[in-house]
DNA sequence: ATAAAAAGCGAGCGTTCGCTCGCTTTTTTG
DNA sequence: CAAAAAAGCGAGCGAACGCTCGCTTTTTAT
């Protein structure tokens, strides 16, 4: 699978988890009708996350935010009850997509190795496709009350947990030679990361993520095929 | 070289850096007494580092630093002529340790391999002595104003200019297979900094620096000694 | 077409922000 | 030890913040 036949489903799948977010948030949201609240949600959260990425969350004001969607502070408050649920209800969309497409992408392969490549390859994807998100939710991690940072933290090493379950696997199946694999794990993924942390860098090299993938699983190969010393 | 040897060096050359910082903003700090001068901008670039680190820089309100610091309002403002200003002598001051330190590191070794080992292990060991000066410096870049900020990138981008050129210095010398070195670089680079992105994972895991370090290096060897595809 | 319902609006509220300045306390000088 | 210089203090300023609510405009139902 290639990038560009990932996109189109993670785009497909977008309108759907609006909807869920406004059957989460019934308290939340006042508008009635489903398409004008979706449709303004989009607008919100795109908005939010193109302002907040540029100067944070925390110095996002909510005129700011009024003047990037073009609706007035009034019609705001009609999608959220503060700005701090804002912030929650970005954080949940973005772990619940995640969850969703990782697990979906998975369930259909079988050999450790492939489903290796295919984790890792996912995960690059779908930042990708969800870039603005992916950054938000890292940079925005540390901001959020108590709870929410625990199920921020508690989704990170999920993901690393995956990767290391998958390796551990690849070693038993012989794909791979011995390692500490948590280690192999965190490393692997903070390679994953740079490449939406640091976006501006590798589209200034002209990195596609499909070259960006390859390069990391190529590491990732490399680390299980020599011998540690 | 461990990384017990390294900190004392780092901690002797603390001082000399504050009386830079002083000389360099003699505009924004009005007291007179150096002695008097270094040993409060230490208390406030500590107290801010710690707040900032917890809550952001932006939400960070100068009577939380006086409450954190012990000094008033008033004092506060006879070290820095605006908050902007204090934002950019904590980036400045962590720019220039940082330059020194890698530099005088770098100059008394030769062997191209041995360089990159020095370049890599130096640099994680430096950002476990100075942990909250490059989490402030990674989280708070985008929030500068433009100048900064393309002094921020600059640097970041030198730091990996240098692994790059050490690698394919290496790779003249034989010490490595060929690969690509910028992307090697660029990966090295993502994984020296999740070392102080995510140190408090690390930390639960009881690894220490010098471990990471090995890890690191292991994982740069594999990839130079596999072949490419 | 007209009334009812829904959505959108933005001036204004109380609060908190960055920052100042007249004053007090501490330290240095002669 | 008194006078001068330096350092420290915190109430108060204007500005900007998150948020509300009485009102207008748009959409839907009859």
């Amino acid at each position: 699978m290639t990038y560009r036949d990932f996109k189109k489903s993670v785009d497909q799948a977008k309108s759907d988890l609006y909807r869920e977010t406004l059957a989460r948030h019934p308290e939340a949201v006042r508008v009635k009708k489903e398409a004008t609240a979706v449709r303004n949600l989009e607008r919100i959260f795109a908005a939010a996350l193109k302002v907040a990425n540029e100067k944070g969350f925390a110095a996002m004001t909510l005129r700011d935010l009024s003047a990037a969607t073009g609706m007035s502070m009034g019609a705001l408050y009609a999608y959220f009850s503060s700005k701090e649920e804002l912030l929650a209800m970005l954080q949940e969309q973005h772990r619940s997509v995640t969850r969703r497409i990782l697990e979906q992408a998975l369930d259909r392969r079988r050999d450790p190795m492939e489903r290796l490549r295919a984790a890792v390859r996912i995960h690059l994807y779908l930042s990708e496709a969800m870039q603005p998100w992916f950054f938000f939710a890292y940079m925005e991690a540390r901001h959020l009350p108590a709870a929410e940072r625990k199920k921020s933290m508690e989704s990170e090493l999920a993901t690393e947990k995956l990767f290391e379950d998958l390796m551990t696997e690849a070693v038993a199946a012989g794909a791979l030679a011995p390692r500490d694999c948590r280690m192999a794990a965190s490393l692997t993924k903070a390679m994953v990361q740079d490449w939406y942390l640091k976006r501006w860098k590798h589209a200034g090299r002209r990195i596609t993520v499909d070259q960006y993938a390859d390069a990391v699983l190529d590491a990732v190969e490399s680390y299980g095929k020599a011998t540690g010393h």
